[in-house]
DNA sequence: CAGGTGTCAGATGTCAGACATCTCGCGGTT
DNA sequence: AACCGCGAGATGTCTGACATCTGACACCTG
């Protein structure tokens, strides 16, 4: 018989894993007013101190909104922790496969809505890309290449999810690779993508993207 | 001149807005341990169950870890709030853009990864969704197909923000679209994402994929 | 000397109680 | 019908006290 270890959970997980159930059940459904803090608090049996951080915690990702004075609301059903939870704990190919998703659709949109100055702007970024030589310089030319590219394709939720996991990444290439320096598509490949955004071609410039890419993709799956 | 409404940040909010401001300009770098619960308390003249909303908060999104009779330690700078709140707020069609990109590298990825058991799977739903006629069963098995594909593609962070996503979009379309589909590719669509995932075929697979969802962008363009 | 145990300071976790401030609904007045 | 004032009920904030945990350090034993 083996011994597990004893979690004890705090208050407040608790009141959370009851209030995410009753949102993901429908019993608490999207647009209803929870109970306010002081009958949850008994009902529960914890503190109103305990109470308020659960409310806190869900209203900072959206899922509740709190209205002074009025109560507390359910805004969404969609509960982001799981994919928090997973971009904490996700390998380094899984964030390089998702990132390149948002890479290829944001270049072809980039070739769809691209205007005169998006081209002007990404071209400078790239002259910098090409010109930098310290290593620390390259990452914030090459970022902000890539950055630019997802602003052009003029879709404000793909460019925060791409920053984001952008940022994800960078941290966990920081965390495990500090001594390693992936590879990433020369700059031929990068030129290949301003010129299909350019031209105004979304499917080559969504190869293109891809191509830049797959060098970092196959040093992964050959290290991994 | 014009008067402004007058906004009075919470006590809590404003600790938020400092706390990420410390962990973006690097003052609390991934790994440090930040000031006390107390310490925090007297420093910024809050009471401590303000700071400690504020720490629960930022914990639930993995910014910041607690380790109890230790103290609070920077997990990550990517701050996924601007993510969150932009997915609040995004239009259908930004949401739809995002949830293709999703759509398409799974197909390609589950074209590179399924097993035979995978195929069966992936058949039986798409029997279900070919078969259903009463609109809420019809939704659940096309989503039930659409992440069963997630899921070939043996990328959990994928398949995780695909859900996220998906139930997202599934909101927005309820609060705004109560009384009118949006039309999505059809059987015959389905079906050939299908054949090329079973043929192993990445590149098929995404075109495929993307043409299921076309006519709903082409829809929502004509909307908008 | 190495390993184990106990103690303590400092950390987070929780609570009770009190008061401040806001919102909304209702009743009364014009 | 529109407006205003009031009150109940809601969230917002604080103080102070105590509980529980962690890590560092000192001490003891083999």
């Amino acid at each position: 018989m083996s011994l597990q270890p004893v979690r004890r959970e705090s208050a407040v997980e608790a009141v959370l894993d009851q209030m995410h159930a009753q949102v993901a059940s429908g019993a608490w459904a999207v647009g209803d007013r929870i109970p306010g803090e002081h009958e949850l608090s008994a009902r529960l049996h914890v503190s109103r101190p305990a109470v308020r951080e659960a409310i806190r915690a869900l209203s900072h990702v959206g899922v509740l909104e709190v209205r002074r004075g009025d109560g507390t609301y359910v805004r969404s059903a969609a509960d982001p922790r799981p994919l928090l939870r997973r971009v904490e704990r996700a390998s380094l190919r899984d964030v390089f496969e998702v990132q390149l998703a948002y890479d290829v659709q944001a270049a072809k949109l980039a070739a769809l809505r691209r205007t005169p100055e998006d081209l002007r702007r990404l071209e400078g970024l790239l002259r910098n890309r090409d010109a930098a030589e310290d290593p620390a310089d390259f990452g914030e030319a090459d970022s902000g290449f890539h950055l630019a590219v997802a602003e052009t394709a003029r879709n404000p939720l793909l460019t925060e999810a791409f920053r984001f996991f952008r940022h994800r990444l960078r941290e966990s290439l920081s965390a495990v690779r500090e001594d390693r320096d992936l590879p990433e598509g020369g700059p031929e490949r990068h030129h290949a993508v301003l010129a299909a955004i350019a031209a105004g071609d979304a499917e080559a410039a969504g190869r293109a993207a891809a191509l830049v890419v797959a060098p970092t993709l196959r040093a992964l799956e050959d290290v991994l």
